[in-house]
RNA sequence: CGGGAUGUAGCUCAGUUUGGUAGAGUGCUUGGUUUGGGACCAAGAUGCCGCAGGUUCGAGUCCUGUCAUCCCGACCA
């Protein structure tokens, strides 16, 4: 028992001891990713993989019920095309790779490979759209994108990385601007309801707007060390890229007009937010919507008579109601089994031997909060989709506790200084939108302003930094 | 891109100071005993010592370069 314990103390960095060791065990441990020679380019493993999978058929579906098509567009981007929205390419051109090469012929023009496809709609949009009866169009797709970035960190970082971008356009400014506000709600919807992951809706400020954008919507969400991640993000571009592309249509009054159009977005950098929001020092804790295994089956003194078939019944009978379930029947204990279904985050064990066949029961395990309970074989099904919506409010409800307790209100940057010297968080303070107080904050405090929340209190008349009249509050804290 | 650390068996690492036959634990394979919180015994397999140069009779060990990973900053989903 002892060594046992040593073990599994071993298994795992603690998460007090060192967040980022913690993250890195947990996404090697639980078998999420391998790395592979090209830096910052991982493999997703099929476990990993799965949870992905998961976020894509639960997201796609919304997207298909507001309406969205998906398609797919080229991974390589004409270096002219690519430079056609000014604010576009400046923002993005530190980071792009290209391809100067195609087999052993020198192109004529080098192309990028995507960091995102916003021109590649675009020239798109401009053969397709003529008139007013041409639009809207809603455009989706699932791909990856390249962004050679400098530092690299599993799924929150990658070079390459996985995601789904929607690429929309509108005859009218509201309709663009609605659909901007509809996604960001989509996203909330769905790190909430799916994730258990609670996120502020907020807008960017001037500074940190996407490259091209006339506003940007971001989801913010807290994580376990305090650290605030975006979760996804909806813009809202205006005219301006249809201007730099020549898209235009006829309306109903014959007059040639600018459509509107808008982005949104979310990674594989969720998988990431899920370990850092739920996770603890036995590794992954997975909400049930998302995980590839919803259920264990963890038999006791399996060679025992009746044992396995039994285990197999219930596996069978969880499966035809439609839940995630995977009965081990691998000779490895029960005890390396526990450790390890824990360690993958699986939100529901179920413990069937001998004394709980005999009992008409079997053992209910939930890994995020070690809880077991012996329930009824007759109601298994029942009791089981009641313990993850269970599992799911529970995890919902801890990770909105540890962001109230972590939301600090602060006045001054004194404030700000001491709330963040006790433990990193959220931070609620007023500004009054001058990018060199922005500047100020985060050089003085290291939090940096995450986002207007859409969702508006009033802290103070005045501004946190210069102390001239507020015009809103911010959101401020230390990004990953 | 700056500062620091690390690359040796699938994994965790020792061996590098003082150059001289490639090591341990764990995992893996086989057989047996086990199985209600990471079981035990026995036998076996597994190495471009990150990569490329150099010094040397001889390099895991010394020198130069390079690549990758981790941490801390600056940039970013």
């Amino acid at each position: 028992m002892a060594k046992n314990e040593k073990k599994m103390v071993d298994a795992i960095t603690p998460m007090d001891e060192d967040f980022a060791q913690w993250y890195t065990d947990i996404v090697k441990k639980a078998e999420l990713i391998a790395y592979t020679s090209v830096k910052g380019c991982m493999v997703i493993r099929p476990y990993g993989y799965a949870i992905w999978e998961n976020i894509q058929r639960i997201l796609d579906g919304m997207f298909k019920e507001t309406g969205h098509e998906n398609v797919n567009m080229p991974m390589f981007i004409p270096e002219s095309l690519l430079q056609k929205e000014k604010d576009h390419v400046e923002g993005f051109a530190p980071e792009v790779a290209w391809v100067t090469y195609g087999g052993n012929t020198k192109l004529e023009e080098r192309l990028c490979v995507r960091p995102t496809s916003e021109t590649l709609f675009c020239d798109h949009y401009k053969d397709i759209v003529h008139s007013y009866r041409d639009l809207p169009k809603l455009y989706n797709q699932w791909v990856s994108v390249v962004r050679w970035e400098k530092t690299t960190r599993p799924f929150l970082r990658s070079r390459e990385f996985l995601w789904q971008e929607g690429h929309t356009i509108h005859a009218t400014a509201e309709e663009a601007i609605a659909e901007t506000e509809q996604m960001l709600g989509v996203y909330t919807r769905f790190c909430e309801e799916s994730l258990a992951i609670p996120v502020v809706q907020g807008k960017k400020t001037e500074s940190d707007k996407f490259a091209g954008a006339v506003s940007t919507y971001a989801i913010e969400a807290l994580m376990h060390d305090g650290k605030a991640l975006q979760a996804g993000t909806s813009h809202y571009f205006g005219d301006g890229f249809a201007q730099a592309f020549g898209i235009q249509y006829a309306d109903k009054d014959n007059t040639l007009k600018y459509p509107h159009q808008t982005s949104w977005g979310v990674t594989t950098r969720l998988i990431g937010a899920i370990i850092m929001t739920h996770g603890d020092n036995n590794g992954l804790v997975l909400p049930p919507a998302v995980a590839p295994i919803q259920v264990v089956i963890v038999p006791a003194a399996m060679h025992k008579e009746g044992v396995l078939d039994k285990a197999r019944g219930v596996c069978a009978q969880l499966k035809a109601a439609g839940i995630r379930v995977k009965l081990d029947e691998t000779d490895n204990s029960p005890g390396w089994k526990f450790a390890e279904y824990e360690m993958k985050g699986v939100p529901v064990r179920l413990e069937i031997g001998p004394r709980d066949i005999a009992a008409n029961q079997c053992i209910l395990a939930t890994r995020h909060n070690g809880e077991k309970t012996p329930v009824s074989l007759d109601s298994l099904t029942e009791s089981v989709q009641a313990k993850l919506q269970e599992v799911h409010d529970g995890l919902y409800a801890a990770a909105l506790e540890n962001r109230k307790n972590r939301t600090y209100q602060c006045r001054s940057i004194e404030e700000i200084q001491a709330a963040l010297a006790e433990k990193d968080g959220f931070i609620e303070a007023m500004w009054c939108g001058d990018e060199a107080c922005e500047d100020e904050v985060k050089a003085q405090t290291g939090a940096g302003s995450r986002c207007i929340p859409l969702e508006q209190k009033h802290i103070a008349d005045t501004c946190v930094c210069c102390g001239k009249p507020a015009k809103c509050m911010v959101l401020w804290g230390k990004a990953y």
